[in-house]
DNA sequence: GTCGAATGAGAAAAGGTTTTACCTGATTGA
DNA sequence: TCAATCAGGTAAAACCTTTTCTCATTCGAC
């Protein structure tokens, strides 16, 4: 129920009207200084009415402080950016800290300009992100006179670095499949040049042994299908369980079992990575899968530059978040409780 | 190769280092006010050897406009949300004007913190969006002291609004059909509470003419696999095209109609409708589908807010953007040139 | 040689808030 | 009674840029 102010109200209209003078009304309104507590009350409760807000220029201005951080991603899809994102969102928003969101796809005059008007605008810092682990922006932003968080994104060796924990969450699918039962679980998975590949693969590796299998191809459906043909062509035992590098590969997976005649979860089971909704659930069965927490990530991203900001000293160096698996049917088996 | 400035340097510097005094240097870097071409150069020259960028919140306390605005969207998921913020963001980023994103689901609290957020921090206007056209945000933006666009989303009657022209997609999709021979041309869309399902339908009533079967459900591959159940099995003439009401629908019509063993595009031709990449692409064939040109959408609605902020007076109203249709395979025929 | 106009440049105000330094009474301690 | 402390509050500076006056100089015209 505020009313319609022509022009906003200042500072100066509730002093004004409080009786007292703009000073005394600031630190009233901030809890500094020292007043009677009826001062104090009387000034809040005026302002509080005239539904004065006070203005965030005039403020950053003086504190050279906005507010405000910049989110910079070449994850044009918004795939990963913007579950990240709601998580940034979440952690800062009753801070009063919004976010300015960037998206420079992979050209690096984009990207410049966006930085530069960031800085312009004195955001307080920066998380950078991107669409996978290992990518880089197409902009430096090493000797930026404010903090940096690479989040889901690499950056120098002495940044602070968010990443989800690949190696963790590729061993719990694994080690759920052979929880289960399964003996013979193949490996089917995007591009090797990716490290989140590299790193999945050996963690798999780790925990079935030897007689793994690893089969690399491109991140889509098509290529799970024909892993599939490539698995269950050739001599020799056939697999009873398959852990993808991410949910597309999965759902071609589970097509080409289920166009084979082969029962999913019964003959065999299936892993997914990446949770992505949209794929995971639509997949018949839906399928049981690695979740990265990219919320969490976001959060954790948001504190940390929140921090930073702050003057707060953080460790530099790369920290991993756990994934966590979210079962749905593609493997049998009941979530662990 | 801009120095590493512990603290930035301000037009006070520039003038100095210029030789002139604070007011000549803003004139010269504003091309406003008059001296000679010589004095403007030199200031000119210096400001950029020093790596000068005005700050903008200074700016912006004095010009009561923070080259700033506000995408407000309750479409966490980012579908529709993201193509529009690419659009807004590229028609605004050579203006210098950058973009707050806020998702706030259904949740009028967090909205309104939003809001507020964006208030105090003086964005010059605000970009409401949603994850459908007849959708409406969890808060008024109605009486709000700065411009507001709504872009694929609703807003009051007497609102600047944005939406894609579903009528006009919808019959592009059905005379693409008819155009190709097909002559039992289904419909199978989502709730019929949705009021672009009741304008694409009627759309496509109006091109087949009375013979037109419409099936509303939901949004999910797994409706789109029951319709054809529903359409195969009663008794009459089956179809031999099926125009879907977005591409999940389409995915689900076409893998059941492959199980059914007809054949995509010979026996039946699909359309689908968003051309969500995602899905459109991976399915078997891939989907020919009406494209809502939202990056497009986000471009005039950039357009827009920056003509209402600068003073410009906009006419009220629905504004309906043409879509697209994308063909790819799933309909046979060959993209028009 | 003087007046008016045009030209080039600077001083100062404005924008809204926070913070520092200061001021006035009143109270306390000696 | 005097000095010292303290509570309660205020004026003014600072943040950085833009813009409006104002001033001084020069030039052309009479």
């Amino acid at each position: 129920m505020t009313v319609l102010n022509p022009s906003r109200i200042r500072i100066y209209d509730v002093a004004t009207a409080a009786g007292v003078s703009i000073a005394t009304a600031s630190k009233a309104l901030n809890d500094t200084g020292r007043m009677t507590g009826e001062t104090r009350e009387r000034v809040k409760r005026v302002a509080a009415e005239m539904g004065f807000r006070p203005n965030a220029m005039a403020r950053a201005l003086l504190s050279q402080r906005s507010f405000t951080v910049g989110l910079l991603t070449n994850d044009t899809y918004g795939r990963f950016t913007l579950p990240l994102m709601a998580g940034v969102s979440e952690a800062l928003v009753d801070q009063g800290v919004s976010v300015f969101l960037c998206t420079v796809e992979d050209d690096p005059a984009l990207a410049k300009v966006h930085v530069d008007a960031m800085l312009d605008k004195q955001v307080d810092g920066i998380i950078a992100s991107g669409k996978r682990i290992d990518g880089r922006l197409p902009v430096d932003l090493s000797n930026l006179p404010i903090p940096v968080v690479y989040a889901f994104s690499s950056g120098p060796d002495d940044a602070v670095t968010l990443v989800s924990d690949d190696a963790q969450g590729s061993r719990e699918a694994v080690r759920w499949l052979v929880g289960l039962g399964r003996r013979r679980v193949a490996h089917v998975t995007g591009p090797e040049s990716f490290a989140s590949v590299r790193e999945r693969a050996e963690a798999y590796r780790a925990v079935v042994g030897g007689d793994g299998e690893v089969l690399y191809g491109d991140w889509s459906e098509a290529w799970g299908r024909e892993a599939v043909d490539r698995l269950w062509s050739g001599p020799g035992a056939v697999s009873d369980a398959v852990f993808c590098g991410n949910d597309q590969i999965a759902r071609g997976v589970v097509d080409a079992l289920r166009e084979r005649g082969l029962r999913v979860p019964d003959d065999v089971s299936v892993v997914g990575f990446d949770n992505w909704e949209i794929v995971a659930a639509a997949t018949r069965p839906p399928l049981t899968t690695v979740d990265m927490n990219l919320k969490q990530l976001g959060r954790e991203a948001g504190r940390l530059i929140l921090a930073l900001a702050g003057g707060q000293i953080v460790e530099p160096g790369i920290r991993k978040l756990p994934c966590q698996l979210v079962v749905r049917q593609s493997c049998g088996g009941i979530a662990p409780r």
